[in-house]
DNA sequence: AGCACGCCGACT
DNA sequence: GTCGGCGTGCTC
């Protein structure tokens, strides 16, 4: 028998099947095993198995050893890599890494076996002074201890924290006690337990939502659905149906701080059926939960976007939570879109997806309204409870009366009014650190980072500049290094300076701070919620952190201090984001009997985008997007591929650029109909890391799948040394 | 990704 | 004379 191996080395060079003699050893498709690769040993997974290769036989090796009792890629997890290596152009060995805890790979996690001490059978039923001294008080406690309290046997280590170790040690070496070595399972969020599960009565709505996913089979629902309008008991319900029939779970969400609140109610309704699977788990920990499944023993799998690969068999339902967030779409290689993969696992198991949203992206509601996926709407809030009344702030008027603070006169009204009488705040901004730049003022000197084309942001807890791409930090200026005037400016407001100005204005209030700086450390994150959960702060200062999905009942006043941010990005979702991010923020403003308030500050206060926000009507910015969407060619109307070439040499990798581009301006003179546009230029971040960018941007009509993968096979062709390119299709960012 | 082979510049 | 720079090529 012969091995097909891929083997676990991320290089385009090596990701093909080598073949390897099995020797006498039991190897199975789906397994791990070591294997001699050139002069070196490394790890690889069987892909397939055969009775003939076409290596000579003086180059052919034999596998070394197999790491894996049973397979740990499954048929359709087969079948789901030749879909991504196809459609997403990814290498063999990413796909496959993507499908096991990364830990497992180099043996860097194993099962925990803990030591069990029980009573023996034999002396199970005897009097113990027949072979315990009267005088030996600890072991004849230890005795009474096992045979009342712990019938079923105790963890050694349990078992010391309330008797004697050496008494243990003394009846276990006379057989007395057996100790024995038992596996044990890490529980991650062992502290969440589950709540009492009351039944809710559905509304009409829920319930005809619930019928029509639970009779479907291989179909894609959009669930659309204000905050409030009880998506998570729909949820629930079909999940509920899955398992009475025999089927399995996933349940997503966008954010791994989400996890807990999301656990409580899973764990009341489905017990210990449920593993939870997301990055930030202790490794031993997400091991035991992925293996949970590949066994069989979870039935419901609740995750972050790798759950989305989780080894369970026969799945009748996944469902994507908040499907517009952008966190669904990995960013860095493998790069892939969760609701794709989501989507072919459904497929493959005749199962159902649900995409859930208050503000679905524009290409998914597209999706359901033309009949490619079917659209079910909640359109009551289940609580009755009116939308947070949004007030929009013109700051140029504000500026205009004198006021060139960041804080607006009619948010520190709301602000004075809802301190007073005892309510919370949450003061949303997205931009981190204290300025995001510091300039001359004599000169117009911007202190830049040295490795990336990019502006420093000073932050000023640790008093440096800080590069906010490479982590890069510099010290901070007191002279200008250009001029040597001292007179240095400091650019647009961060979060850590908005929390300072408040702290001036309010003292004593309290006033906390979630972003990627504060919430770096473990735990930070559940303990600035916490805090301000328990009033132990009235105002919570955040960037998008704090946008999902969070309720703190005092919260009657939400600021969104500067709205235009996600306007002015230059792509063709700025406008859609604007719409999402606002509305969630806006969200968050009145959940329990108190009303709730909105003051939102804009530059651009007649942008149609803010009467939307403001009516919280959803169809209407849909349909203004989506004819716009339509006339200028975008998505889901064109498609968008973008090819990435940088390096540390700019002119080699210009060179590789140009060889590019001039391949593809062939192709669109062959298949001139499927080009709108295609253009090479700079990307707009020249420089990251010291490393030169520069890109290909091309729109293609819908259905030009074979100029996409065109357009692959001309960046493989192009590939040069120490000069790195991709292509992406419908990049989420194109920085 | 590693690791060796192989052909040109400054040193014990 | 040799040590060592990293370009090129291969791994069942």
């Amino acid at each position: 028998m012969f091995a097909e191996v891929i083997v676990d080395i991320a290089a385009a060079e090596v990701d093909r099947v080598f073949d390897y003699g099995c020797g006498e050893l039991d190897i199975k498709r789906g397994v791990r095993v070591t294997v001699p690769f050139g002069r070196m040993t490394v790890e690889g997974f069987v892909i397939g198995l055969k009775e003939h290769t076409d290596v000579p036989e003086g180059k052919l090796k034999d596998v070394i050893s197999v790491l894996d009792a049973r397979p740990i890629i499954t048929e359709e997890m087969f079948g789901l890599l030749d879909y991504m290596v196809a459609r997403m152009h990814l290498l063999k060995v990413d796909v496959l890494r993507l499908f096991i805890p990364a830990a497992m790979r180099g043996g860097r996690v194993r099962e925990l076996t803990r030591q069990y001490a029980r009573l023996s059978e034999a002396y199970r039923d005897r009097d113990p002074n027949e072979f315990i001294k009267k005088t030996a008080l600890a072991q004849h406690e230890l005795f009474e201890y096992l045979l009342t309290e712990k019938p079923e046997g105790e963890l050694v280590s349990e078992l010391t924290k309330v008797v004697s170790a050496s008494a243990l040690r003394n009846l276990a070496g006379r057989g007395i006690v057996e100790i024995t070595d038992a596996e044990q399972m890490r529980l991650p969020y062992a502290d969440v337990k589950a709540g009492e599960y009351v039944p809710v009565e559905l509304t009409g709505e829920q319930k005809s939502a619930v019928v029509a996913i639970t009779a479907a089979k291989g179909k894609t629902f959009v669930l659309h659905g204000v905050t409030g309008s009880g998506k998570t008991e729909v949820y629930m319900r079909c999940i509920e149906e899955a398992l009475a029939a025999g089927r399995t779970a996933i349940m997503l969400v966008p954010e791994i701080s989400l996890t807990p609140q999301v656990l409580r109610s899973f764990r009341s309704r489905f017990g210990d059926k449920v593993a939870v699977l997301h990055s930030a788990l202790g490794q031993g920990e997400k091991f035991d939960e992925w293996r949970k499944c590949l066994s069989g023993e979870a039935k419901v799998v609740l995750g972050a976007r790798s759950a989305v690969f989780a080894p369970l068999e026969n799945v009748g339902i996944i469902i994507i939570d908040e499907e517009h967030d952008s966190s669904y779409i990995s960013d860095r290689t493998p790069r892939y879109s969760t609701a794709e993969v989501a989507e072919w696992r459904i497929k493959y198991n005749g199962a159902n997806l649900v995409l859930g949203s208050a503000t679905p992206s524009v290409e998914t509601y597209y999706a359901a309204k033309t009949g490619r996926y079917e659209l079910l709407e909640l359109t009551g809030r289940v609580n009755k409870r009116p939308l947070p009344e949004i007030e929009i702030v013109n700051m140029c008027r504000e500026i205009a009366l004198g006021n060139n603070s960041i804080f607006s006169a009619p948010l520190l009204r709301e602000l004075d009014a809802c301190l007073e009488s005892g309510n919370q705040a949450m003061l949303f901004l997205n931009r981190r650190g204290y300025a995001s730049f510091v300039m001359c003022r004599a000169c117009g000197f911007v202190a830049k980072c040295e490795r990336c084309d990019v502006s420093l942001v000073y932050h000023r807890e640790e008093n440096r500049l800080k590069c906010h791409y490479c982590g890069n930090m510099y010290s901070m200026l007191d002279v200008c290094p250009k001029c040597g005037s001292p007179f240095i400016r400091e650019g647009y407001i961060g979060t850590e300076k908005v929390v300072r100005l408040l702290e001036e204005m309010y003292p004593g209030v309290g006033v906390l701070r979630m972003d990627n700086d504060s919430t770096r450390t473990k735990g930070a994150h559940a303990r600035i919620l916490g805090e301000f959960g328990e009033k132990k702060a009235r105002i919570l200062v955040g960037t998008q952190m704090i946008a999902k999905g969070h309720d703190f009942p005092d919260v009657t006043l939400v600021g969104i201090l500067d709205a235009d941010m996600s306007l002015h990005t230059a792509d063709y979702r700025s406008v859609e984001r604007t719409f999402q991010l606002t509305t969630q923020v806006a969200g968050r403003a009145g959940r329990a009997s108190l009303p709730g308030k909105v003051v939102l500050q804009t530059y651009a206060p007649k942008h149609y985008v803010y009467e939307y926000v403001r009516t919280g009507d959803y169809k209407g910015f849909y349909e203004k997007e989506i004819n716009l969407r339509e006339v200028t060619k975008y998505p889901p109307f064109a498609t968008i591929m973008r090819v990435l070439v940088s390096g540390s040499d700019d002119a080699k990798a210009g060179g590789v650029l140009k060889n590019i581009y001039e391949r593809v301006v062939a192709l669109k003179e062959k298949y001139p109909d499927k080009f709108i546009y295609l253009a090479y230029m700079r990307a707009p971040l020249k420089k990251i890391m010291d490393e030169y960018r520069m890109q290909i941007l091309v729109r293609l009509t819908v259905g030009s799948d074979e100029i996409i993968d065109a357009v692959y096979g001309i960046v493989d062709e192009c590939r040069e040394p120490k000069v790195t390119s991709y292509a992406e299709i419908n990049p989420v960012k194109l920085s």
